[in-house]
DNA sequence: GTCAAATACTAGGACATCCTACTATTATTG
DNA sequence: CAATAATAGTAGGATGTCCTAGTATTTGAC
């Protein structure tokens, strides 16, 4: 969910495993701060022996909360036009080709998720009337999926409140930003993604 | 799902909105580089006049890669001590509390997800007979999660192998782990983690 | 040309996440 | 002290993701 789908709270995280506060009443001996679970996660780790592993303990855990964070507030800001983040995706996947149609497969390969995650979204796209499904004119095997006006006209809708609300305050400063793209960059290259 | 259960393929991405690369046969006008989806979509995105989300809209589509990538990779390693990565963090946050048991509530909050998650994956430990559900001493709404012997086993074990396979080899330079734990520190503070 | 292998899609099931109730118990307020 | 509000947990439902299996069609090999 990673599935699932966030409402506004977001999803779990080894981070939080840091042992719990004291409250923060009185003024306590230990330092009061509202310690970073994360951080706190790290000292566990190497508490336990696991120096060698900590800092990318922290790195995938910190990957794993922002996913969760985002990915709330990108549904949060969908749930009005009554799709997904993932219904979206293919929706913009259809909006930036040429004929507006492609085939499920294509799809699946575009977005990195499974057939049958496309096959999903689909059936609820179409439902909702956004897209059709088409016979694909050459190979009968295949089903070619086009985007219905609408679908179109709701992909620009909620681009323009996903760039709104979303992508233009991700909450990261413009380093930030650049610092997450090239990093991750490197990881997804490394997985083979170009 | 963020969601769901990762194999080992990935999740959706708004990075692979890139429109169809033309196969790389001969040698096309355009230049045949295995064109970075992300970097794509960017194009895309700036193709349509939204220059000014576009580097949020690549921020945000990298973590929700990255996320999946990781996920996978951790849920694949995990397979074999029939946990999940969410139950996998309930049975570590329990191995970290000093008495080995936490409220229900408790998990919830330090893993920030919804306490239905919590219901969900201590059902599945409780069967496993990695953990035992246990009342409260003094609240009697409360329900006690106490980490078993086995489940203090398979904590160790998976973290052994999670660190070893994951998180000493996490795909990314010394500098990118650090920049990735600086740069979500960002955005976790602004959403109020600590 | 025919048969095996690969490909495209769907069906059904397992998990995980969220949300909205609903119950039981504790805390607060008048 | 009683009534209301807040908290802890579960049940049931919706979505999304994956996997395996099964059908239809196309490609490739002999």
């Amino acid at each position: 969910m990673t599935g699932g789908r966030p409402g506004c709270d977001p999803a779990p995280t080894i981070a939080a495993m840091a042992p719990a506060r004291k409250p923060t009443t009185g003024q306590p001996p230990t330092p009061r701060l509202a310690s970073d679970p994360i951080t706190e996660a790290q000292r566990q780790w190497s508490a336990h022996g696991w120096e060698g592993a900590s800092d990318g303990m922290a790195a995938v855990t910190s990957i794993m909360r922002a996913h969760q964070i985002y990915l709330a507030r990108v549904e949060a800001v969908l749930r009005p036009f009554d799709v997904s983040f993932a219904r979206y995706e293919v929706l913009m996947l259809l909006y930036f080709s040429k004929r507006g149609a492609l085939p499920m497969r294509t799809i699946g390969s575009r977005l990195q998720v499974h057939q049958t995650s496309v096959t999903n979204a689909v059936d609820r796209l179409e439902a909702a009337r956004l897209v059709r499904r088409l016979p694909h004119p050459t190979d009968r095997r295949a089903t070619l999926v086009e985007l219905a006006p609408a679908g179109r006209g709701l992909a620009e809708q909620a681009t323009a409140a996903l760039n709104t609300e979303v992508f233009t305050n991700t909450g990261l400063s413009a380093r930030g930003v650049n610092d997450i793209v090239r990093t991750i960059g490197q990881l997804r290259r490394g997985a083979g993604d170009f």
